[in-house]
DNA sequence: CAACATACGGAACCGCGTTCCGTTTACGCA
DNA sequence: TGCGTAAACGGAACGCGGTTCCGTATGTTG
């Protein structure tokens, strides 16, 4: 079996999660690694001892909500009255996980490749949802689409990215604007061909 | 009168906005600093002499291109069928533009103070054209929507941000999703709400 | 051709993520 | 209980990027 860990490391560890996240909410998810550290009453080097990356210190983070994020895809499908509705509500409610985040959303779609993580989990637990959800509203005939649960994950995120405090952009409505393009075409409908 | 710029300045002016076009269709617009200062035969100074941030010098770079896509505007609101087939294309135009300089759109939101300049040309140039396009559908009846031309142009600058050697994510695909779902709700027509 | 303002080059500075290494400390065993 | 060792720690140091500073070079003007 493997060697457990010693009693102080995983305190630490556990500190470190703590400072992160309570620095992530007063400083935003760009806080400096030092601040963390500081604020943890470590050194960086044990940060790093941790969590070989920064953004792996952030997927630590967020594992939780992501998580609840994605099961509760299944439960809004049973509750909505139609597969769009739940599928409209569970990205709702990513929406509001990205935009309470200060810088996540932005953070997210950085191409940077230590950055990797990040967005490997949001993925790895989201997309199979998104693709139920997404499957489920092609089913009941009510998405006339050719998108794919990465594509819609991935605009969603980008449409939330830079939301801080510019009042004049609202992300939701343009999620809202974006998943409603999403709804069969009404016939008589005569969608305008682009060039 | 203003006296005279030195003729080494000129020159090196022009030769650095060159070099930096140069160096961003192949390195992005996040290339450094002195990367471009190198590919000038200049030193980093000198950038600095005559354009005080990064950011101005993407501006500079970019104006022409913005200018044009602004121009292009009223002209495609003569020739197009309908008003909503222009704001369309007119996006479309835009979306090219971005998509096609690496990093463009990422650095665009960016809420560095020192990227105001670049947020600002393109807010100062594309807006009212923007705003002009978005009139006219809605005169027609062809938009139902609640969006304000800022809010628009914003959405679809994220949506455009990193592209880079993703397959799977078609950033044009998403804003004809969004332009789409501005047009005008047909009767019949049962917009789920969101909780 | 001198004298001066203008422009230049690039070393230096700061903040950030990350690495490295000498020191400290928990833990198992006598 | 004391000791040896491996695990863990702190924080100085590194590389990189934007920006600043200042001594040097050069176009311009009389």
């Amino acid at each position: 079996m493997p060697p457990q860990k010693r009693a102080d490391a995983r305190r630490n560890e556990q500190t470190l999660l703590d400072a992160a996240a309570s620095v992530f909410v007063t400083s935003g998810v760009d806080a400096p690694v030092r601040d963390i550290a500081a604020q943890a009453g470590v050194g960086v080097g044990t940060i790093y001892r941790h969590f070989p990356t920064r953004a792996d210190l952030i997927v630590a983070v967020y594992r939780h909500q992501v998580d609840a994020c994605a099961e509760a895809g299944p439960a809004l499908l049973k509750e909505g009255p139609t597969a769009h509705a739940a599928l409209s509500r569970w990205i709702d409610l990513f929406v509001g996980f990205l935009v309470t985040k200060h810088g996540l959303a932005a953070v997210l779609q950085s191409d940077n490749a230590s950055f990797r993580n990040l967005h490997g989990l949001f993925l790895e637990r989201l997309l199979p949802v998104c693709a139920q959800l997404l499957d489920a509203a092609v089913a009941t005939g009510e998405i006339r689409t050719e998108i794919s649960p990465y594509e819609l994950l991935r605009g969603v995120g980008n449409l939330c990215a830079g939301v801080e405090g510019d009042e004049r952009y609202d992300a939701r409505r343009l999620v809202k604007l974006l998943v409603t393009g999403l709804r069969v075409a009404q016939p008589g409908d005569d969608v305008t061909p682009v060039a």
